[in-house]
DNA sequence: GTGGTGACGGGCC
DNA sequence: AGGCCCGCCACCA
């Protein structure tokens, strides 16, 4: 467990109800501007164990970027059940909701 | 050691 | 917006 590492879960977890950020915006203010593919890679092996709301990671488009169509769907329903407008290909407004 | 692989980002059309 | 390209970096076979 690295350093980067427990500040970009103590980043996501401090993500508050109704707002999202980008993988790099986290991986920025954890310390590293150029991993955010290690928060891919945290979130996918973390994201169950430490109990994380990594449906409000996004990419920095402000589109959900999950390949897995399943997952991705799952991500949707997360966002709109708090308030999100999501639209049916995955785009979120990220100048209202993001951080 | 080594090469392939992403739930990515940024720059440039 | 979206496509292409290149840089990055931990992980894994």
């Amino acid at each position: 467990m690295t350093q980067f590492t427990e500040e970009v879960l103590v980043i996501i977890k401090g993500i508050p109800y109704g707002r999202v950020m980008s993988y790099g915006r986290v991986a920025k203010l954890a310390g590293n501007t150029r991993g955010a593919r290690q928060v891919v890679r945290i979130l996918h092996s973390m994201s169950e164990k430490y109990n994380l709301p990594w449906h409000r990671i996004i990419n920095s488009k402000g589109k959900i970027s999950i390949t897995d169509k399943r997952n991705a769907a799952i991500q949707r329903e997360l966002l709109i059940s708090e308030g999100i407008k999501v639209s049916e290909d995955g785009y979120i407004d990220i100048s209202t909701y993001g951080i």
